[in-house]
Order: structure tokens, then C-alpha cells, then sequence
DNA sequence: CGCCTCCATTGAGACGTTTCAATCGCGATG
DNA sequence: CATCGCGATTGAAACGTCTCAATGGAGGCG
């Protein structure tokens, strides 16, 4: 069970090894009769290359690396599937994988697929990351920043306007009556979440008459989203919020059912809205009023910026930011007041 | 910006090149003063080993592929992160890569893995797979199936007892008190499909006073279940199936929906299984009654069966099947009856 | 004091590929 | 007929690492 390399090929097909390696790479150098001969010689021996061999004469691979928090959330899997899709287009390979928000995890991935030599590299962090990515650019692994904008200019990222998210969903809770706000969500050490909450500040202040309540969850999931809604029925009715934008869907969504399953009405009594526009926000029973960041556009983005910068050494414009879209949905259309 | 190598290190360490060699794989066999000395050197320089130098020189790398239809599925997602958690004890890596239920990407994923020699690898497909992963493994890339069984004793498995899991569900309709059953899913092209309705299908047949009847969904999603459910919608009332059975969970959640927001009470009037036991079973308006196959030891037998294949060459079993369990929730709790 | 042992250290060689300069063969040109 | 030019083909060198056999030095034993 030897490897069989490029070598016994080369005999097999009775050419020499060079002649081998140009038919793999460039096949139309390589007259018809002798690329007979070697295909025949590389299905009979089940020859498959060494990526070992040819990263380590090149120095590059084809594969380009995707770390993500956790890739089985549907906002890092959208993106994880667009870029797969683009990178497919462009011939590179792309391997995930978790960090599962440990920093440990990050660092341990960040070096692995340096050793790998991962053509470049992609990545989703809640974390402060741009000193290491930079530290790994610095020895020849270009990256870009998804979901955070860098603040390094020699940082290629490519991110959503949160604070233009968190505005235009406070702007709609008061464009369909709402005045009593409440932003639910934390920890503010996140920038995606200090962004919405800042957004949505701006546009609580403007309005004059309307007020924005923070109440802090445990964490950004359906059971956080209950212990919130508990909380806030336990509340008198004059003091609970008219209108409450979740930091994310899963946190609405838990929210959702509590309020629903203690037969308070949404959108009449409470309108409703999340943000990031899953997989559920829409399938759920009373559909999600939430913020769409993704389109099919951005995985392209990402992949395009991410070859720009592997290729050329300057890009024009290094950070590239989507505008999030409002998804209106029945979770507030439809509140009544008081 | 030339990279920087382990000959770089030894001459700025003042050391020989298979001392550092030695200090990075067997830290003990160097004296203390040289591998500070070393250690000193490779943080100054930044020095990050070349994969593929290491990869060429031994034949096989530290890291193993994980390819499965949709990573972001939650099933999927769950024993890719149990996976590499005990990846990670044991000193490997884990790449994911999605396959999209498409052969041609499963096919591509297979040849750059093993291009990139992984050491072995972990495969759940719906498709057929056995003939293309035996190819691999001749060629010395070792694989363990995950999901289905594998019918060669020389290829590896590890998979759920998809009979006993759609057995047992009938059987806890029947137990509950319900005589028309409908198992709803499709198409029985795939093998964990096929398996849950013939166990459920044994079941029915021994009750003797059943019938299970096959509802076709035109897709397993959320969205399917609303179809289905709003055919089932439009039967009259002593026509409509008092057990429900859907072959995964997110079809189960639709036809939950569905149902509710119809006004047609779950579990009183019609009992609702699902399978799979997702994120969202238990996080529904109505929490699930679903058959829960993972659990914290699947990842772990399935990397402990890949290390054993990857080191002996013969294995006691194989084909490692565990039993699954069903979760008896609310949605079925409590069927009334006509 | 001489010899032996043991351990840290050393440097050469090999892994499989790609590329580059050199060679070959052949038809065309002067 | 000699030469040239061009494309196809060749073989050697180089990429960065690990391992093995060999070296060197220190300490223990006779």
C-alpha cells in the first residue's frame, strides 16, 4: 500500500516525470498521445497528488480557510454556503471551522491553517482578533474580517451597518405607534451588539417622545428570550414596553412564545422584531418582523475582496459595508396602542 | 516577507537544525538552556512550521476531514461538534465541508481531502458512498460512515437504529391512545427515511387495530409541514390521522404550527412526533415529542473508531449502531381521544 | 587514569512535487 | 545540404521538515 507518486506514473506511462507534471498542470502543453498514456497510467495506479509535495514547492495551497464562531448558526452557514459557492467558481477549496467563541479555539484554528498554508483566510469572531489576524497577515496569510468592521486599514473586512440595522427597526417600532421601547440584549462588549443598541438610541432620541428601556438578557438564546418575557409579564401592564427589539431571532423568537403562551397578543398589545433574519424568523407561528443582513451578493463580496487582497498588495476601498434591510413582518404590523 | 523556516530558527538560536526539530516534537530530549534559546528565536522571528514540510517528510498529517450534506443542519452540526471535541483531546483537527447533497461536491471534498492527506476521514451522506470511500481507503485514507450502516465489514460505520427509533415512536402513539396513524416524510430513496417507516410500519402492523397511513411531504423542511398539515386541514374531521409521525423534527414543527394556528389543539385532538430531536424541539410553543439519536458519546465513538482504524488494521465491530431514544414531550402527552 | 556508557547534539538525506534550463526531433528556410 | 526555430520532452534542483546514524562530551566505573 506504498503511495503511489508521480513517479511510478511517469515509468508506467514510459515518460519522463516532468512530462507527468505538466499534464496535471498544464495539459495542453502536453501532446495527445502521451496524455493518453498517463491518464491510462494514473486510473490504473489510482494516482492521487500529493498536496504535501506541491505546497511545499509552491509555497501556496488552493484551499482557503472559514473560521467561524459556530458554523452551525444559520447567519454563519448562509455565509459559509456563498462563500463556498463563490470560492467553487474561483477552483479553491474551502474548510471550516468552529470556534465555538473561545479564544483558544480561534488561536488554535488561526495557527493550523497557517501551517496549512491555507491560501487565506476568513473570519467571523465576537472577539478582538485584527492585532492576531495582523500578526498572521505580517507572515503572509491574508485575511478578511466578516461581521466586524476592521479598524486597521491594511485589514480587509467586510460587515454590516448594525447601527443602520438598530435604527431602522426603532424607527419602524415608532412608525407603527410604539412608545414605551425596550432593547433586549448583551453584552455590550460586542460590537454587533453595542452597534444595534447605538442605532437604536439614536433614533429613540430623535423621536422626542418616545423612551428606550436596555434589559439585559442572559444570553442570545430561545431561553434567555423566555426568562426575559417572564420578567416582563411580571411586570403591570402600564409599565411594560409597547414595542421590544431583540438583539437577535432567537432571543424574539423565546420571547415569542412566552408572551404568546400567557395570552398576551403580539403585535396588538406588544409589537416584536429580531434581528438577523434566520432560518425561523419567518417559519416561526407569528412571522418575525426582523433586520436581513445577508444576500446572495455577499459570500461573492467576501471571496472577491479576499482574492483581491491575495492577489494585489493595495485595494481601493479595504472595508466593504453592506446596508442591513428591514423584513416587516406580522410580529409588528398591526399594534394597537394602549 | 520570504517565510521564515526552521533553519532561520536554528542559526538565530545557535543551534543545529534537528535540535529545533527535536524541541518541537520532542520537547523533553532538549537540554533546558537550548530550548529557551530556541523558543526565544521562533517568537522573535514568528516562525510558524510548514505544514507540508512536516506532511512530506512523514506522510501523513494531523488533521481529519469531516464531510456531511449540510453542516449547518443542527443533526450534522451537533456530531461535528462533539467530533471535535474529542478531535481536540486527542491532538487533531477537524476540517468541516459541506457537500450540499450534491455527489460532484462529495466526490470533490473526497479528493481534496485527500490530497491533503488527512489522516482519515468522517463521511455521512445520503447518498450511496461505500464503493468511492473503499476506493479512498485502498489508497490509504481511512474513513468511518457515519448515519448508515455500512454493509462491507471493512468499511467502518457508526450509525442510529433508525427501525427501532420509528418502532418506538408508534409504539408511544399507540400507547397514548391513537388508532389512524399517518407517518409523514419522504422520499424512502434514503436509507434513515426508509428505516424509520418500516419500524413504524412493524409496529402498526403488530397493534393489530391500526392503520398507518404514508403522507408524501414534498420537502423535509418547516415549510413542507405547513403543506401537509393544511392538506390534513381539509379532510373531514374523522378522516384526519390522530398520530402523527414526521420523519424529522422541522416538519414536525410545521405541521405544529399549522395545526395551531388553525385552532386544532396539540396533543388533545391530534398527537405530533418528530425525529431528530433538534435545537428547536424543545424550544417550540408546544415542546416536541421527538427520537433523540446523539448523544456526548457519538462523537467520541466515532473518532475512537477512526483512530482504531486509522492504527490497527482489523477492528472487533465496525459497524457500531446505537440505539436511539425516544423524548416523550408535550405533543403528545395527552391525546384525548375522539 | 583509562575506558565505557549515556545523552544531548549534529548534519545529511529523503519525502513528492514543480519549474527551469537544456535537449531532442522535425519540418522549414536559406 | 546545413541551419534554424519551435514545440515537446527531459532531468535535476529546490521547497521545509523529520529521522537516523554519527559525533562529542561528561560522568561513572574498574
Amino acid at each position: 500500500m506504498a503511495r503511489v507518486g508521480i513517479r511510478e506514473v511517469a515509468a508506467h506511462a514510459g515518460v519522463a516525470i516532468g512530462t507527468v507534471s505538466h499534464y496535471l498542470n498544464h495539459p495542453d502543453k502536453v501532446s495527445i498521445e502521451k496524455a493518453e498514456r498517463i491518464q491510462t497510467a494514473i486510473d490504473g495506479l489510482g494516482f492521487v497528488p500529493s498536496n504535501a509535495g506541491r505546497q511545499l514547492r509552491l509555497g501556496v495551497s488552493t484551499v482557503i480557510g472559514y473560521i467561524a464562531p459556530d458554523v452551525s448558526n444559520p447567519h454563519f452557514a448562509e455565509i459559509a454556503e456563498s462563500v463556498e459557492r463563490r470560492a467553487s467558481d474561483l477552483g479553491v477549496s474551502v474548510f471550516l471551522a468552529n470556534s465555538h467563541r473561545s479564544r483558544e479555539r480561534e488561536d488554535a484554528y488561526l495557527r493550523v491553517f497557517e501551517q496549512q498554508q491555507v491560501r487565506g483566510l476568513i473570519v467571523s469572531s465576537h472577539l478582538p482578533i485584527e492585532d492576531r489576524l495582523a500578526a498572521v497577515r505580517g507572515r503572509g496569510t491574508p485575511s478578511v474580517l466578516v461581521g466586524q468592521a476592521a479598524r486597521s486599514p491594511d485589514q480587509a473586512s467586510v460587515s454590516l451597518d448594525d447601527v443602520s440595522g438598530g435604527r431602522q427597526t426603532i424607527e419602524h417600532l415608532l412608525s407603527v405607534g410604539c412608545r414605551r421601547l425596550a432593547f433586549v440584549g448583551g453584552p455590550l462588549g460586542i460590537p454587533q451588539v453595542a452597534d444595534r443598541l447605538a442605532g437604536a438610541s439614536e433614533a429613540a432620541g430623535e423621536s422626542g417622545s418616545a423612551t428606550l428601556e436596555v434589559i439585559n438578557a442572559p444570553d442570545r438564546t430561545i431561553r434567555g428570550g423566555r426568562e426575559v418575557a417572564a420578567a416582563i409579564l411580571r411586570r403591570s401592564p402600564e409599565v411594560r414596553p409597547e414595542g421590544i427589539f431583540a438583539v437577535n431571532d432567537l432571543l424574539a423568537l423565546g420571547i415569542l412564545q412566552t408572551l404568546s403562551a400567557a395570552g398576551l397578543r403580539v403585535p396588538e398589545e406588544i409589537a416584536l422584531a429580531g434581528y438577523d433574519d434566520n432560518e425561523f424568523a419567518e417559519a416561526s407561528l407569528i412571522p418575525l418582523t426582523t433586520v436581513k443582513g445577508r444576500h446572495d451578493g455577499f459570500g461573492v463580496a467576501v471571496v472577491d475582496l479576499l482574492f483581491d487582497v491575495m492577489e494585489r498588495k493595495s485595494i481601493a476601498d479595504p472595508h466593504r459595508v453592506f446596508k442591513p434591510e428591514l423584513v416587516v413582518r406580522a410580529s409588528t404590523l398591526g399594534f394597537a396602542g394602549r
